[in-house]
DNA sequence: AACGCCATTATATCCAGACAAATGTGCCAG
DNA sequence: CTGGCACATTTGTCTGGATATAATGGCGTT
């Protein structure tokens, strides 16, 4: 009989999902459970290790091991790059570079990306195509304090996440869910109506405090997100 | 000199996000890196097998430990009891329950939660309120086959989520998020205009394969969810 | 009664070695 | 040239032992 730390795991985790092991109440200890299984500890350490990274268990050395009262799920999802998600539904991906120019951040963005009043921004607004229909629209902004180079590269190919991701570095991302209305400019360029409910997506890129770049990501109506764990 | 775990996955990550690792790139094997780090294979094995699972690196047999391209870093957040999400917004929080019956799954939750068609669902519809002013609308259907207790309980004084969640173990759980324009029962609900646009998160519950409930929560207009890592 | 120290105990991490499983690679036969 | 098989390599996991670290609960002192 070979006992894996997936066989822990799986064990533990049915008596809780089944009711043995209510919230609340205490595993046995380590040394125990090696024991029971008849393996070394390191492997119903690991099982453990896991179920508490999981959500489902609380350790605290010399308290023992709880089962948590509330699962503490966390969903965890991938950030995908356009090209691959459209891909990814079957869909022809096609791009666009609708704009682009350099300026000082705006206050707005100077404070939310706690930027310096001198520090110039390269703005880029492109538009990402499933089959050839509005997918996406990304509204950029890049600091090029962070990032000199992206003023020397032209984004008329490819979109401006694919050439980050393999430039540039980072450390910290914050990201924001959101739904808003379209505006004109969203409606024209995703070809839909004025005041229509789009899911929209921020994200702030950081490596270590100072601001890469901000994305705010205009999907067309209809779309979702999904996740699964 | 003591290498950790930690030491060797805080060097490791280091050189990832500052480019002397580049997307693509192999790293030395475990032999190597226990080597080169002074410490059993073990230790070097936990750190990258942690590497592998944030997301940042990617390992197969023989083949060897990559940077990822495109680094599939993953978004972890909680998913919150409404209760707990209002009061961390330092607000007061107030529930209502706005209707509640038993009835046959119709049609399209039927395909969605994989039930058979003689299964009864409880259906519930709740609001949530942060210093009195709508909150969230939530729209949730109960499996009596897979929770039958739920029958029993009279949801008027606290939310069906908080009592699943102490009640009702569950294994898998898919979400997802999109914006739609607010109906009529929307607007009305959430005190807003028919067509704003709102965040809607909707989540199926599975316990072992069978639908425990499925849920629909519609946030008033201007709700960002932020996640952070 | 309040406070702080310390022994006890459970988890956290590490080590050195071993075998298992997967999977590229290259050789060989057809 | 092609398909398949053996082998080498790398990661995956387990063992059984060790030391480190944190937290609790009791004990003694003030």
């Amino acid at each position: 009989m070979a006992t894996t730390y997936r066989d822990i795991k799986a064990d533990l985790l049915h008596q809780i999902t089944q009711g043995q092991l209510p919230p609340g109440s205490t595993l046995p200890n380590e040394v125990e459970l090696a024991a029971t299984y008849g393996c070394a500890r390191a492997t119903v350490n690991r099982a453990m290790r896991e179920l508490a990274d999981d959500g489902f268990i609380e350790r605290r050395r010399k308290a023992g091991s709880r089962v948590r009262d509330a699962p503490v799920r966390q969903a965890r999802f991938t950030i995908p790059v356009t090209r691959q998600e459209v891909a990814d539904l079957g869909a022809t991906y096609s791009y666009a570079l609708v704009s682009r120019d350099v300026a000082p951040a705006p206050d707005r963005l100077r404070a939310r990306l706690g930027l310096a009043a001198q520090d110039h921004l390269l703005h880029l607004v492109c538009m990402h195509y499933a089959d050839g229909a509005p997918y996406q629209y990304e509204n950029r902004w890049i600091n090029l304090s962070a990032t000199p180079d992206a003023a020397h590269f032209d984004f008329a190919q490819s979109g401006p996440n694919e050439w980050l991701i393999a430039q540039v570095p980072f450390t910290d991302v914050q990201i924001s869910f959101h739904a808003v209305p379209a505006d004109a400019t969203l409606a024209a360029h995703l070809d839909c109506a004025a005041g229509d409910a789009l899911f929209q997506v921020e994200r702030t890129t950081r490596l270590d405090r100072q601001a890469v770049t901000f994305v705010q990501l205009s999907y067309r109506p209809g779309h979702r997100m999904t996740t699964q764990y």
